[in-house]
DNA sequence: GCAAGGTC
């Protein structure tokens, strides 16, 4: 007789049981490892599954038809992942279900958050034969020998709530999200004139995450620049030149500029007052998904879905743990001296593993973020053979973990001011005192080293001389838009997804062609089509669109867990409220399908700021520029403040503003403005122009 | 050809 163990995944099975006692491994049916072992006079087969083995089916089958409310719970089918899925989970529902026949008792050993919760009841459940509330329950916080012990001597009931809460929130997704994309997906089918099927798609993360984008996309079309002006100063004291600038960043008034500039030219500085600040710089955190997958991307530019496959790869090869974590902990359990011993025969890592090892203690700087399975990323010290994309990520991984254990760095800064004329001139120096942790993380932490400025010597009361005044006329800049990277990091910061489906859910809206990569500058843009699913679904179903719905549902999923609510209710008062929206669907089907066909065949208004050459001084450049008194947007040349052109031209205060490609015979360029639902007016920007003509567009 | 969540 044994007591049966589930585990969420076949590494998380081979820890248990080796944490347990020696365990000898097997292959059941299917050929899925089980390890023997036996652990205070018990005896334990420890298996597992692979994730999710069970999942959501509508019972129709019919993708055509919605509503769909009618679901069951049943071994998964080949999806989106690709074939063999199925298969892969029917191997493991074998195999668990004849080593279940056996047991006289079951353990639930899936990680201990919600998600593990399901996975473990379904198996339980489903291929145990309904053995979940009879089976006990293994709460760990990290899969370290001792916690592992210490859970299976203090063995809990299932959480039945936690369960109740995970399922409810599958059923929940589920519902909004077929129902919504279906709902999308049939009214383009309606709306457009060829009767094309598009494969639409939204959800309550696919939602709000293309929400980010189309918004941030409007800010940047809707920004106008304001110009203002940037004065700064080059001294020079004993031959070396010190870079100062004036006290305002940005001056918003030529004349104030102009006068400021006037005061200052020729004029000798004096050294009003010297300030050295030292600044205490800790050692990074160690490495969770999402950290990891912002410093590739900001270090190699490589995407997060991309990073994250690269480290899968690096982890089934035993060179690095568990790469999808939110934990920025690394428990001592981990064998922080045999990791660094292993990187010590590394040459790469020799001498900075040493110098760690020869230190004795060990703390290593850990962030807050913690995560119920497993600890932060770090390297395995096995020596990796690797080269290209993986040799980057692997090193990055590496010398993160050997920083984290550095210590602090200080850096030095000097602030001075210098008195031109009554006006005060400031000048920056930073200088790092000791590297500290930035010694293990280089050529990473270069950013930080190379913000390196040398300051000559300088007292109160030193005159230093003037070599050159600058003024320069700059625009305000419209928000950046968003990289894959930073999206993710939205993402993470409004809690929607999971480290481990972030980065997909950003891959499906580029395949949904929801968004693309911004033609000019870099990131990422909202395409009109990807505007048109927000706007309709604003309109229709708002909360699938917004972070509101996570929240509202996790507000309900907690009275769930808690056994305040029951399932039923809280499923089918959502379904209440997706009725209504898929009511508004049926009903005006065919013309939401023509907005958003029409959105998708329509092309990208460009931004515009500078729209052409000048063609009345031939030099400067006729930029969007609004005004300052009377706020109004209008033309105006570049050359205005340097060299006095003064061609200007109104604008029409609404509509977005495209360039066409020709220009005016009288040498001006033609603008098109938006105006109503998808109609443009063509017009030439001159007001003069003798060949005025209006064009339709 | 539909979600989001596991894992490979």
């Amino acid at each position: 007789m044994y007591t049966l163990v589930v585990c969420e995944k076949p590494d998380a099975a081979r820890r248990i049981a080796s944490a347990l006692g020696s365990a000898r491994e097997s292959r059941a049916a299917g050929s899925i490892s089980v390890f023997d072992v036996t652990y205070a006079g018990r005896n334990y087969k420890v298996c597992s599954a692979s994730g999710h083995l069970y999942g959501l089916v509508d019972r129709t089958k019919n993708r055509s038809v919605y509503p769909v409310l009618d679901l069951e719970w049943a071994p998964i089918d080949d999806g989106k992942k690709g074939k063999g899925a199925a298969a892969r989970a029917a191997r493991f529902i074998n195999a668990i279900s004849l080593l279940a026949r056996g047991a006289d008792s079951f353990i639930h050993a899936c990680d201990y958050d919600q998600e593990g919760e399901v996975i473990g009841h379904s198996i339980l459940q489903y291929a145990c034969g309904g053995k979940y509330e009879k089976s006990l329950r293994a709460k760990f916080s990290t899969l370290t020998d001792d916690e592992v012990k210490e859970a299976f001597a203090t063995l809990a009931k299932p959480s039945k709530g936690l369960a109740e809460a995970g399922r409810s929130r599958h059923m929940l997704d589920f519902i909004y999200g077929v129902n919504l994309s279906r709902a999308l997906a049939q009214s383009f089918k309606a709306g457009s004139n060829n009767n094309g099927y598009r494969n639409l798609s939204i959800g309550r993360v696919q939602g709000p995450t293309l929400a980010f984008a189309a918004d941030r996309e409007l800010e940047i079309r809707l920004h106008v620049p304001d110009p203002y002006w940037v004065l700064s100063a080059d001294f020079e004291k004993d031959g070396q030149v010190v870079r100062a600038r004036y006290e305002k960043p940005r001056i918003e008034k030529l004349a104030e500029a102009r006068a400021i500039l006037d005061a200052c030219i020729g004029r000798d500085g004096a050294v009003s007052k010297v300030s050295t600040k030292k600044v205490v710089l800790r050692s990074p955190t160690p490495f969770n998904t999402g950290d990891l997958q912002r410093e590739a991307y900001r270090l190699f530019r490589l995407s997060p879905g991309y990073t994250l496959a690269i480290a899968e790869k690096l982890y089934l090869r035993a060179l690095i743990s568990y790469p999808r974590t939110s934990s920025q902990k690394l428990p001592p359990s981990i064998n922080y001296a045999k990791i660094l011993s292993g990187l010590a025969g590394v040459s790469l890592y020799s001498q900075p593993a040493s110098t760690l090892l020869s230190r004795g203690r060990l703390v290593p700087n850990e962030g807050p973020m913690a995560d119920p399975a497993h600890p932060a990323i770090y390297p395995t010290g096995i020596a990796p053979r690797l080269s290209g994309l993986e040799f980057k990520v692997y090193d990055l991984i590496a010398k993160r973990f050997l920083a984290t254990f550095g210590d602090p760095a200080v850096t030095e800064r000097t602030d001075v001011s210098i008195n031109v004329n009554n006006h005060i001139f400031l000048a920056e120096g930073r200088a790092v005192l000791y590297d500290g942790w930035m010694a293990f993380y280089r050529p990473y932490a270069s950013s930080l080293e190379q913000s390196t400025t040398v300051l000559p010597v300088l007292h109160e009361g030193d005159v230093l001389a003037n070599k050159q005044v600058t003024m320069e006329e700059k625009f305000t800049q419209p928000p950046w838009r968003y990289s894959q990277a930073s999206l993710l990091a939205k993402m993470e910061e409004e809690k929607i997804g999971t480290k481990a489906t972030r980065a997909d859910t950003i891959a499906t809206l580029f395949k949904r062609n929801y968004i693309a990569a911004a033609k000019r500058g870099g990131g990422i843009e909202a395409t009109d089509l990807g505007f048109a699913v927000v706007e309709s679904m604003r309109e229709h179903a708002p909360t699938i669109v917004s972070t509101e719905l996570t929240r509202l549902m996790e507000e309900q999923l907690e009275g769930v867990e808690q056994g305040m609510k029951e399932p039923a209710d809280v499923i089918e008062y959502a379904v209440e409220r997706l009725v209504e929206s898929l009511a508004a669907f049926r009903e005006q089907g065919a013309t939401i399908g023509r907005q958003i066909g029409s959105a998708a065949a329509a092309a990208q208004p460009n931004v515009v700021v500078i729209i052409g050459g000048c063609p009345v001084c031939k030099k400067g450049q006729l930029r969007i520029i609004k005004s300052r008194t009377t706020k109004k947007r209008f033309v105006g040349c570049s050359n205005y403040a340097s060299g006095g052109c003064r061609a200007s031209a109104p604008l029409p205060q609404k509509g977005g503003i495209r360039v066409s490609k020709t220009t005016c015979r009288c040498g001006w360029p033609i603008i098109s403005v938006a105006f109503g639902r998808g109609k443009r007016w063509n017009t030439c920007v001159n007001m003069q122009c003798p060949y005025k003509e209006e064009k339709k567009g």
